[in-house]
DNA sequence: AATGAATGAGATTTCATTCAT
DNA sequence: TATGAATGAAATCTCATTCAT
């Protein structure tokens, strides 16, 4: 997955991956443990995505302590983690999400769609005074755009942000914060 | 560049391009306009970037309506509407940053940063109070991060992201014009 | 076509047949010609069909020269000599009959069948008294099976029979005049 | 030899093989029962020709009844189930004799000279007047020829002959009688 | 400027065979 | 005797690039 996650695909060849797995280059030694270059690739996704499966929910880790600017700062730097350590997966996506979305449907449903929906329940929740689901998906998309930009553009598109993760953390949740106690939004 | 947005680097074959640009495939026919596939390329992203030049400083549109709210949603809009119509462009770096850095750090250079310290100094200026550098970098990189997202996810990952634009502008605008008048960061 | 028919669909492999259509072995070549190897047979088959196709109607040969012995002379000297003629046509239909029908069963019909249904028909009508279809049919069954199978056996199996063409001929041409004119079968 | 007879040397990999014969595919365990994929095959046809061996002399079965028609029907059915028998050698002989005549050749031999040179001998003798070795030798030839000629149609080329072994065998027998009878040739 | 044709390099995949366990 | 694992060699096919016309 880090060659896949690197190079693409079609980037990564099958010598390539023999080499990385400590086999005679170009003697088609993979092919005793998997059937095709798709199927190494499929075996790669799933464990990721079985990783991302126990930690589907979201909201597991959105618990009230009460605070609203703990529970902010917390599911802040939680999410930026676990992009952090799916930067491999990320990168392919990226890389080839046009080129194979039979493969990959999958893997972004479960990187983007639940955590967006388990936000989106926590925004609605814990705004004062409640939202309704309408504008708490609203508020969700922003403030979820905001840390996914951050790792998108620096993992994917190789970008160096000039604003540090403390500060980005900071200044995100109070945005959120203030936007969540004020509460009018259109 | 259609063709380089949407199969990459190694999927656009010379024979593809040399079809869609009307010469027989495989005749090589390109090679009398251009050096190498290389530099087919290197052509396609020259231009694009000769276009985001033209429009390099956001503030020729952040220009004062006096009424934040509309400043904002202006902004947005814009740059929305410009990530649109660089989608190729974005599409190819999304797929290829990591391959061919040599050829794209400009481009990418040029998409992200300049917008950003654009925004940063509008956000700086038309806060009430006036913010320092500092904060009003975070917020440029909080807020932009929304707007780059929403088009990252869709064009790059292929998600459909479940808000739609003038619902996640107008909250968006909410938020930022939130922060820029009660201007308490930590 | 004499590489298919020496050494099979698989053991004539695509360097061998640049090699000897003049290129580079090994270069892949013959891709600007042909699609696939598949097509290279294709091909092949399709130009032994069409020759086939302007002989198909071996009437054409059994035109009555007045003198029984005589026809059944010149029909065993013709059908002999097109066997001979396809004779690498024949050789492939041995060796991949089995493995691709899709793209031989054509070329068995046209090589078989007709042959087979105008020679029952040219019996039925020289036979005396006229034999009724049925034991026309089996007769050319038994007459063309001793010629085809001299071609068969040497050709496809490379037995070297005991008997050379003339006598072979003259025999049969005895047989088959004695078979038409007792004409009493069961 | 069934898989042989299907797919031809190449196409019979040793994982196949092994697993037809209980072993784990691919793990190369017919390597402690053969030397060499080869030596697997030189050992299939050997338990053939062995069986071949005890069958080789036609005459045994060509005893005298009295009755020349009874005597040819006999040899027909006798020579048409033999080939069936030998199906499986008979197609891979037809798929690989040219590729591999080293291990064929003695295969071809005892499976054609020797009927061959039974039957005519049996000609020779039941002719009435007796024929010498030449005419009985063309005569067989031209007999065996139809029955060979019947089964390499049907079982080499997959052609399906539009006569059936009855009518065939009692068509062959009268020409058969009739020749040794009328005894004339060329 | 365009094309038909060719080619070197390299990609994926298959397979007979070997070998330590 | 059987197996998991590996490997050299080779097969089909792709592609950027060149070149004479």
């Amino acid at each position: 997955m880090r060659l896949f996650g690197e190079h693409g695909y079609r980037g990564t060849t099958i010598t390539k991956i023999e080499a990385a797995a400590g086999l005679t280059p170009g003697a088609g030694g993979i092919y005793h443990h998997f059937k095709s270059k798709d199927a190494v690739l499929a075996a790669g996704i799933e464990r990721h995505l079985a990783r991302l499966a126990a930690l589907r929910d979201i909201r597991r880790i959105l618990t009230p302590l009460g605070d609203l600017h703990a529970e902010l700062t917390l599911t802040a730097r939680y999410i930026l983690a676990e992009l952090d350590h799916e930067a491999e997966l990320l990168g392919f996506l990226a890389a080839e999400a046009r080129n194979r979305p039979h493969l990959l449907a999958d893997a972004i449903e479960q990187l983007v769609k639940t955590t967006f929906t388990g936000f989106a329940v926590f925004i609605a929740d814990r705004s004062d005074p409640p939202l309704d689901a309408n504008n708490a998906e609203a508020i969700a998309a922003v403030g979820l755009g905001s840390l996914f930009s951050s790792r998108l553009l620096t993992q994917v598109l190789g970008v160096q942000t000039p604003v540090d993760d403390d500060r980005l953390i900071a200044t995100w949740v109070e945005m959120m914060a203030n936007t969540m106690q004020a509460g009018t939004t259109a």
